[in-house]
DNA sequence: CTGTAACATGAAGCTAATTCATAATTCACA
DNA sequence: TGTGAATTATGAATTAGCTTCATGTTACAG
């Protein structure tokens, strides 16, 4: 037995238009197709669908159980398409986002609150844990967008650029090097670095700065939260490289210094990367924007 | 869009099969139809349903999605389909029952006891008030079946002989008529009746009797219930024809007599009538073999 | 890097649905 | 009871869509 979501259509459309005649509007039929259908139909499920030898027909009981059960099925097919219509222009989805930068946090959070006010049927989330191998979870879909600073040249993979930042030394008022305009490479050698726990190539003071020079801090010392790290910088336990916003937006800065990275201070610049197909969802383009301003707003 | 219930059965068969290959087997399908299918949903839908370039086949959110409601909707379709393999297997269905003899209440009530047992899945139910047009209502499937005693040779109708009864005279032992051997129609004359409250046609005593003998009682009084016939009766308030089992089952036939009609006694069938198309549904023919036990039954 | 297993694609054939034209019924109204 | 209008049924032809076959392409393992 083949029953179609045609034939529910079919039926429940005759049984609202009141008769086969006018059904054909609604379906964009013609009469004959019609009655085509409804014979197949009878014959597929075995059992009188039609009071016979009425005009304009009528159906059976059995006829009407098709009719409670197409207002059942029916619907939820409608639900899933628009879900999916949804879906396609952006209006809902998921955005799934992994960071392999630790101090993101401190500007992605802020970033989401407002999110949220956009698109409240967006499913958002943050992935830590995949900070390394976060393109390839883009690709495999386990994540939607990945925060980088490192953008590379994929056919399926688009990277948008965000904001500039600029990676700045910080160490206490009271400390030595507090007293210079600027900050070199040479400058960290006798110095106890505190950075986040993630490989050196990672983090912009050695891949900016201090692997190109060849130089090797004194030691380094890895420490998990941004706040803690400047707790001890300002204990003077060490000294650290963070990025701007995070010495803006802090409130731990009364007793430390800033300084540029070599005279001209070091530029980066931060990518959101999402797959190609999904650049253009609405829910996309409003994070990007709202990534794009949030600087303006943590400073202000 | 376009979303069938076939490609919900694809995207399903293919998620739990783990591939498409492995998906033919259970879809009775080539890979290539499978790939075929699967490129129009992607259109269809416009979402991308799995992960691309990945193999085998791994789903996307979207198309886990897809899974989620096949697994809603799929099974509302077999349910459907099963209870129209039910319907027309007769293991289930509708018995509404038009009775056109006010008495048939007696052997009625037990008759439906017993099947009840037997098809417990068959909404059964008795339609008074259609007591005159019970065959068109018939026709009209406002009921599933009607107990007649006048057979008619329709098109769409079978009526299936139930038993023979016997409409019998009864007046209370004390009455004149008491003391004749049998009864006819003359002797009506000078009584009084008491009936059912439906057209005299219908009523044994006058299409059987008075009507072709050209001969109106007395007076004719109406009562509805079969138990306050045989009280007034009892109290010579009148008498009465009643069909034989009515008699052979009731408690308060002690201080009545009962006589045959005419010589020989008048002798009648009664009939169910039911859609030919229904006429050999399982719960039917239940019906039917119960029915012409019943008197035996009533009068053991 | 290479082979194999898995998926994609294009063309052809076939099945099934739709339409057109027309016949057959039903129902209302005289 | 008959007649007309409206409605449904039917058959043949057309069309659309799905499936298969044959073959190309690609991912993934070893």
């Amino acid at each position: 037995m083949n029953i179609e979501l045609k034939h529910l259509r079919t039926i429940l459309a005759i049984h609202e238009a009141g008769s086969l005649q006018k059904a054909t509007e609604k379906l964009n039929l013609t009469q004959s197709a019609l009655s085509h259908q409804l014979r197949h139909i009878k014959e597929q499920i075995g059992v009188e669908i039609f009071v016979p030898e009425t005009r304009p027909l009528k159906l059976s009981p059995e006829g009407l159980e098709l009719v409670e059960a197409a207002r059942r099925i029916l619907p939820e097919m409608e639900k899933l398409k628009s879900r999916f219509i949804d879906l396609r222009s952006g209006q809902t989805g998921r955005l799934f986002i992994a960071i392999e930068c630790h101090a993101c946090f401190e500007w992605l959070f802020p970033v989401l609150n407002q999110f949220r006010d956009h698109h409240s049927n967006v499913d958002v989330d943050i992935k830590p844990g995949l900070a390394f191998k976060a393109i390839e979870a883009l690709q495999a879909e386990e994540v939607d967008l990945v925060i980088s600073a490192d953008p590379e040249n994929l056919a399926d993979v688009d990277f948008h650029e965000l904001f500039t930042y600029e990676p700045t030394f910080v160490a206490a008022k009271n400390h030595p090097l507090s007293a210079r305009p600027y900050i070199e490479a040479a400058d960290f050698a006798d110095q106890n670095v505190i950075t986040y726990p993630v490989p050196k190539e990672r983090l912009d003071l050695f891949s900016q700065i201090l692997l190109p020079a060849g130089i090797e801090p004194l030691s380094v010392r890895q420490v998990e939260l941004t706040s803690v790290i400047l707790l001890l910088v300002g204990a003077n336990k060490g000294v650290s490289v963070l990025p701007d916003w995070v010495l803006h937006s802090s409130r731990e800065t009364e007793n430390l210094t800033q300084k540029k990275l070599t005279k001209d201070g070091v530029k980066r610049k931060l990518y959101a990367a999402v797959r190609r197909r999904d650049s253009d969802k609405l829910y996309i383009e409003t994070f990007l924007s709202l990534s794009k301003n949030i600087l303006s707003h943590l400073t202000a």
